[in-house]
DNA sequence: CCGGAACAGTACCGTAACGTACGGTACTAA
DNA sequence: TTAGTACCGTACGTTACGGTACTGTTCCGG
């Protein structure tokens, strides 16, 4: 969806929505949006319609946020396919365990027990598989390096992404306060790493064991 | 929690309130909970004092009836501890794709945004940790047997749970429509107890190899 | 200087849901 | 028979929120 055609001072309104759900997700009224971004509720609703619209701009502009560029699969050996997986375990580490995160998917989810999919699939979209099209070439380029046995790239994202995030963001979302401080995030992403390149890891090199 | 105390008609009262919350998670209303026990709402009022009580009484209620015994870790050898790692995984796939998980889940989730952590902290302690310690003498038995290298049960079960879960119960609850038919369940069970043992098994009797 | 667009602020309306109260009914025990 | 209990069904008060309409102010082009 094109941001582009968003003003400064809308942007500063979808802002002051995020603000807001992520301090007290349950009373994102529009009032309450309102009064936060100094703005009246009929400019919310001449900008975004209804509720939903503001809920699923909102969401869109959280998501155009954190879209990253793609990874260079050129010169791709050992050391760097390790470093790539490690980073995107972090990347995603950080995120869902990130207030705004859970904020979004908590809305999220409680929008998709209703009829309408929609927040439901735009934040799956811009999370799992926007990060399943990120990786899914960094796998097809390790497998035609050498460096990874795999038929089903599909099936290998999942198994890192279930590596990666275990039990955290369901954990997370049902209001378990867990610390993940920076060097847990980074342990858990090289030992998620280093997992998958037991399984996936092409034998001839084996990866140094012990763990 | 005692659920002795729960009258017959209570709990027919509850389960109610159980099929309501599945077919229309957002409308569990106390009127609704009431039409469709054919109860008055002064009487849920009366039994479980406000809508929280109920909720709750609710999420306890189900957990109640998923309760299972624990397995027996007397007699264990590798093709007993590969079953019972596959009934965990595909006893956890059916619980986590069941419209009732869900549903409650989607609570659960909701209400852990609002400052009382009340039904989260009681979905997580009857779901992922109920799990753990259930699935945690296993575990440690398959070690004192030989079968299992681990030293911390607690970080074997989080990545068992990652190989089983992956990403699995939050397209669910984002409103994924996922196909998960038993023979899926079962070869997903089957495929994360052999990426598990390749991955915690003794090395001395090596896993029949070929994914 | 003037007219209109854009917008903040606020008052207002309709609905839905929580929680309570009350009348009516069936059953039990003295 | 009568008192008491438990409960259903429903009507009611109250609050909260989505959505609309109105008023005043600011700014901008002519």
């Amino acid at each position: 969806m094109e941001m582009d055609q968003l003003t400064e001072r809308q942007k500063d309104v979808l802002d002051a929505a995020l603000a807001l759900m992520m301090e007290a997700g349950d009373q994102l009224t529009m009032a309450g949006v309102a009064r936060r971004a100094s703005c009246s509720k009929e400019t919310l609703y001449k900008w975004f319609g209804d509720r939903d619209g503001l809920l699923t701009a909102t969401v869109q502009w959280q998501a155009s946020k954190v879209r990253v560029g793609p990874v260079d699969r050129a010169r791709l050996d050992l050391a760097g396919l390790t470093s790539a997986l490690k980073g995107f375990a972090a990347d995603w580490l950080r995120v869902v365990s990130s207030p705004t995160s859970i904020a979004l998917n908590r809305l999220a989810v409680a929008h998709a027990g209703s009829d309408k999919p929609g927040l439901g699939a735009i934040v799956l979209e811009n999370g799992r598989f926007a990060l399943a099209r990120r990786l899914k070439p960094v796998l097809e380029a390790g497998r035609e390096k050498g460096l990874l046995v795999l038929d089903d790239a599909e099936a290998a994202f999942r198994t890192f992404f279930g590596l990666v995030a275990r039990d955290v963001q369901m954990r997370l979302l049902l209001g378990d306060r867990m610390k993940l401080t920076e060097a847990e995030i980074a342990g858990d992403a090289a030992e998620a790493t280093r997992q998958f390149l037991a399984l996936y890891g092409a034998p001839n090199r084996p990866a140094q064991s012990g763990h």
